[in-house]
DNA sequence: CCTGTCCAGACTGTTGAACAATTTTCATAC
DNA sequence: GTATGAAAATTGTTCAACAGTCTGGACAGG
């Protein structure tokens, strides 16, 4: 009697372990999801290196197939590559990702600053993502600062109230981030432009959205030559 | 005896049949994502329909954790929906998606347009998707006509020389066949919209891009009004 | 010494079965 | 008629196995 009864007491932690306990019904492999980007983003996954099913498997503690439902998330992200029956890699941004990025990233801002108004709750959003950056600066916080400068941005898309287009500048963000990491010298890489994002807010405050998106279009072109010049130091002498 | 042999001598096809036998290192779950998106494009997969895991992976005579991969892809393509613990569903979409979609058409097509040099290869592309509508129309091929629309305007989107833009592009146009298979009257959809589409190329190839632009605005408006009457009365009478 | 072939090992692609966790269904009691 | 609670169904995750593909080295011949 009782054999139905499975009581095998489950030796392995419980499959929804959380150790910070509150995580809302996110699925283990979107958590794992969430870690590695991470990793990929603050540069600790180098980029180029190949990411063994096996090996990661392991050191996560999660079996291979969830694994690979990872690895899909991410690479649909642009995060990573899929090689057949090579595996996964971490993405390699090249000088044409870098001027993909920023020529995406002026055809869609500019306009989206060009057409808001003044008093869109996404411009309270810039404002605040200006001064925290600020803060950050002064208390040396460079990674704060880079985080501030991408929240910035994604408010000036959010002007345009398209949740496709966020969605999609957010993907945009991401692979930035990576190219970011690849150069890790935030402090040369974000100084220059905080000032600029506080103009370009305050302008906009101001009821000029036009002059501020003409200051934004000046001010990616600048960060860009300036990215563009920080890798071309990168990966001319590694 | 012999117990220990696991004698079964896999009656299955071998793992990587390939009934076309050309498909160059595509994977399963790739190959698999592509027949379900058809079916969710031409809308025999309902949208709002659940997909249940075991059905589908009996039906498709793959694992269920072949397909679980699938349906991460498609998740991200938008054309499907995850719910936490319920499983995945048609994406249905509602008259905002239809206005998102049309607005983020708007906001990429016009000013890709307007900006476009004459000679662009992409012109040509553009051309040709026209004539090839027109022959569609003439034969009472609506469904060509409507996969002609879609060429042409992917080919104004890549105006802008940039891969990113035109990936999202992409998207958004799966999401945009959703919706026509959601309203099956290809005829009415599509119709008036052939000869704008002419208008359009001819306009650009004449040294005109803004006029060109101009027009594809009003189109677009036109169209998206178009769209969402077809839907209140579908989504009104079922 | 160089080059091409072949073989073994490592890794990915896919499977099927199993169990845990959650949702849904349904019968019963109040 | 509605609440309750247990059974059934479904998803989330794991494991072990095997087939297909790639990698690197041993080995033979030039």
């Amino acid at each position: 009697m009782g054999e139905n009864e499975q009581e095998a007491p489950n030796t392995k932690r419980s499959a929804r372990q959380n150790s910070n306990g509150v995580e809302p019904s996110l699925t283990l492999a979107e958590t794992l999801a969430g870690r590695i980007r991470e990793q990929v983003i603050s540069g600790r996954l180098v980029p180029g290196s190949h990411l063994s099913e096996q090996t990661l498997s392991d050191e996560l503690q999660v079996s291979r197939n969830t694994l690979r439902e990872v690895f899909r998330l991410l690479t649909k992200e642009g995060l990573l590559r899929y090689e057949a029956n090579r595996g996964v890699f971490v993405a390699t941004p090249s000088m044409s990702t870098i001027v993909d990025i920023y020529r995406v990233r002026r055809f869609i801002e500019c306009p989206a600053l060009a057409q808001a108004h003044p008093r869109h709750p996404a411009a309270s959003k810039m404002r605040t993502a200006v001064e925290a950056a600020h803060d950050c600066r002064d208390k040396g916080d460079w990674l704060g600062v880079g985080t501030a400068d991408i929240t910035f941005h994604a408010a000036i898309v959010e002007l345009a109230d398209s949740p496709r287009l966020s969605d999609f500048y957010r993907q945009i963000s991401l692979e930035l981030r990576l190219v970011f990491g690849l150069l890790h010298d935030p402090e040369f890489l974000h100084a220059p432009f905080i000032d600029q994002n506080r103009s370009i807010v305050t302008q906009l405050e101001a009821g000029n959205p036009q002059g501020a998106s003409e200051t934004l279009e000046a001010y990616l072109f600048q960060a860009e030559r300036f990215i563009l010049g920080a890798y071309a130091r990168v990966s001319g002498s590694p």
